[in-house]
DNA sequence: AATGTAATTGCCAACCATTTGCAGAAGGAT
DNA sequence: ATCCTTCTGCAAATGGTTGGCAATTACATT
């Protein structure tokens, strides 16, 4: 499993006093198929599609409702724009073609010894963490293959 | 050596065809000074200090020129605001308190490692990294020997 | 099912960091 | 010293995000 599914969410809210509204259900539906790399416009855009007349407030409202319940989590894959994805069980990082804006996901072992690590030196309790790697992907000419 | 003189920034300014104006190299001392960690606004309030007629948009315009020319990075530490930070050499990334938002540089030989073994995986040439670790830090709660 | 009520929504204006247009100032080659 | 072009300061514009408020809606109670 790697995240929560909608129902589930929707209890998590429930759970915490909030109300379960069509926008919050439309929201989280928009999110989870965005896998994670829509930004708040986008997330707008596709959600009218549902229903013309939810307002870019109550989006933005929501993804910070969501954010602070720990449903959803904010990333930072450019200056721009934060885009939003379902808060996963098993966190993952990002790998980042600045060509293109391809982004693929990752995980490693190393990551956990990472934390283990800097957590000791430092005396730190980590909670999370945040990975970008920025470069070229193999397609524009970044890898060793080309 | 861990980053570029502004004397040397300067040079490179000049080899791009961009003029040395007092205001960039008032800008380069302020950023030097500020250690990594001034955002936008705070840049501006110390340049004042040293010439009250600088104005804000140079500050915005510089920034940008310089991350451009690669002799200054922005620094995503929180979603409010960017900071900046000379370019290194060696490059460092960040060990975040989330409540006294106190901020540690750190680096590991696990860095290279994770860069090279995620690299040939996903056939990427990297050449940027950004790790945020965000936890609590031993004043706030987070050590195993509070 | 109808009612009460507090949370939530939509609309719209405010906000605030950042960008832009433009006229005047200044770097730097000659 | 002159000329040309870049750069600056100012003020207005922009664009993403937030806040106020009246109308709407979820949902517990009856």
């Amino acid at each position: 499993m790697t995240s929560l599914s909608d129902e589930q969410t929707l209890v998590v809210l429930r759970a915490q006093g909030r109300r379960v509204t069509l926008q919050r259900k439309l929201l989280l539906e928009v999110v989870r198929q965005g896998e994670g790399h829509l930004d708040a416009d986008e997330i707008y855009r596709r959600a009218r599609e549902q229903d013309p007349r939810i307002s870019l407030s109550t989006v933005y409202r929501n993804l910070n409702l969501l954010k602070e319940l720990g449903l959803i989590s904010e990333v930072h894959l450019d200056q721009e724009h934060h885009h939003y994805e379902l808060r996963d069980a098993k966190e993952h990082y990002h790998l980042i073609c600045r060509d293109c804006d391809r982004v693929v996901e990752f995980h490693s072992p190393l990551v956990g010894k990472l934390m283990d690590q800097i957590s000791g030196e430092k005396d730190f309790s980590i909670e999370r963490v945040h990975i970008d790697l920025v470069g070229l992907c193999g397609d524009c000419g970044g890898s060793k293959s080309g």
